[in-house]
DNA sequence: CTGAAAGCGCTTACAG
DNA sequence: CTGAAAGCGCTTACAG
């Protein structure tokens, strides 16, 4: 039998209420009685049931996302996986608010990470931009006690507990090396769109790209990086007269969202756009243009698990606890039309 | 406020026995009773704290695990994976028992299905055998209230109710996908080596990988499939038979375990090897070859997730809930050098 | 067939 | 600084 707060009270000769105050490093235990609970507590081997203490607590978890507004497919999957994961967590007293950010506002961020901190919420999950302003509201939320993860996008060098999302230099490799051999026999160049390179995790794929393909598919030349903004109307303009240009392209690889522009130039272009192509995220768009062949190959972050992911993070941190990072490490997932799930 | 038994009590003029006999579906309760406490029950939009339940109940959870003997990676990967979930279980009030099984061996793992019913357990993971003895011990177990889910191997046409593992005719269409674009501009046999066609997860593989090959590479002419039985020495023999007979070999796809020995004979053969290679499960064998380029694609099924996927579905059906099926889908991870985790 | 009371393991006012 | 008692939401003997 696991021993109980009522054993550790028992041995230590005193009340419940002290080992209580103990347990959760409570002030007003003379020293050495604490001293001699704590004894206790080791001696046994005590663990606390947590589902029993949030009983006795009546503990109730809020959880706050901060996800950027748009309307590409990605950010609205993102958003989806929090309605469903928050639907999921309602038996478990545990409640998942979400706000909206203009996108690339670095200081409309930072000032609704500081609204989130004056509400008292558990845990705060943002999808992070790369501006000094949302690091130090990262710090005062974490000063305040107020775990921060990140989702998607980080932000390395500031104290936010936990990234919820893939690596992105390895992402742009792993796109490169299919890609590369994907174009095996032919010769000639590649186009690259991205979304903003303002954007570190875009920033990220390109360099993980570019390196790759220099130093193993050095026979390509990789043509300069568009910016699409994620627009799908930009992206469709780009795409189009990336293929009018070159007539030597022999393969594209879209690092950023808007894919639905891409798959429409592409189309246009018919037999003139039979050539590899690698994009990212699997949503509905990409899940067609895969199973007809336009795309060759998606590289996905499953929105959802980061979702839950970022959830099990802040609620380990609020009960104190550590997560286990090895369990909550996000994979790069590659798609093709046969392992579509 | 989420409705408590005693606001329903109070409601409906009854004991908090009563309500407690009505919610668990126990006898001795009038009709009449039972009807009024139900419709009280659904007016309130009541949901029952699975949490303070099992408190009060004291309620274990106790699982057991059914694995082959066998001393290859991905089984050995199976079974750490099993004692480490056991580990994060241990403060969820949650057991985890395992079993070794001769390998193949189906009425073995019948017999012992039938003593962990005996035993009581509140629900029994397996890697099936595809044998009717197997689906009769599932039945008897499903028919004593014990739910079965399988692992790795399904068991179709059984009644477990839930399989944790990979779509493996998909597997092997993607390894054909891959193979047959790494390949590209050669011309030449593709080697096939499995573990034994008497398990149902590598006939399916092989029979995906022969459809897509003919369907979108006829041109490459596949070889009739080897059988290594997942060990390492009898593979390596057969790949160093198929390496040496057929001087225009372009490429292998390993379907089975046992890649120590097939990297080991690839490795002898040294520059005449030089062939595209996928195999299965990213055990420390195969992240080898992959970073060193023996293997160039790798197929994976996450062990560590299937076993806590079993884990859930096992629990949710021991709380007479469903489990989130969309969630516990077990994905075909494909790793290159570049994506490993 | 029904209910009053005690208890699961913990926490929280409140009193001293 | 310390403790007795009540309570979180549910279940379980036990008595009637």
């Amino acid at each position: 039998m696991r021993p109980t707060v009522h054993d550790i009270a028992r041995m230590a000769n005193v009340s419940l209420a002290t080992v209580d105050r103990v347990l959760n490093n409570r002030p007003g235990v003379r020293e050495k009685t604490r001293a001699l609970v704590e004894k206790t507590i080791a001696d046994l081997g005590y663990v606390r049931d947590v589902a029993a203490a949030n009983l006795a607590k009546k503990r109730r978890y809020v959880f706050e996302f901060l996800l950027p507004e748009g309307d590409n497919s990605f950010i609205r999957m993102l958003g989806e996986a929090v309605h469903e994961t928050a639907d999921a967590l309602k038996l478990d007293r545990t409640e998942l608010l979400m706000r909206r950010i203009t996108a690339f506002d670095a200081e409309a961020l930072a000032k609704e990470i500081e609204a989130a901190v004056v509400r008292d919420v558990d845990g705060i999950a943002i999808v992070a931009i790369d501006d000094d302003s949302v690091r130090a509201a990262v710090a005062a939320a974490t000063e305040a006690g107020i775990p921060v993860v990140t989702i998607v996008s980080d932000l390395p060098g500031s104290r936010r507990v936990h990234f919820a999302g893939i690596d992105n230099l390895a992402a742009g490799k792993t796109a490169a090396s299919l890609l590369g051999r994907f174009m095996a026999p032919r010769q000639g160049k590649v186009g690259v769109i991205a979304g903003s390179l303002k954007a570190r995790d875009h920033r990220e794929r390109l360099a993980g790209f570019e390196e790759v393909m220099q130093r193993y598919f050095p026979a390509f030349q990789v043509l300069p990086v568009l910016e699409g903004a994620d627009d799908p109307k930009r992206v469709e303009e780009l795409a189009s007269v990336l293929l009018e240009n070159h007539a030597d392209l022999v393969g594209i690889y879209s690092l950023g969202a808007g894919n639905r522009g891409l798959v429409k130039a592409l189309k246009k272009a018919g037999d003139r756009a039979l050539l590899p192509v690698i994009a990212h995220e699997l949503t509905a768009v990409a899940r067609e243009a895969l199973t007809c062949g336009i795309f060759d190959a998606v590289l996905n972050q499953d929105a959802a698990r980061e979702v839950r992911s970022a959830v099990r993070v802040m609620k380990a941190h609020a009960d104190g606890l550590e997560a286990n990072e090895a369990q909550e490490r996000i994979r790069i997932d590659i798609f093709l039309k046969d392992n579509m799930p």
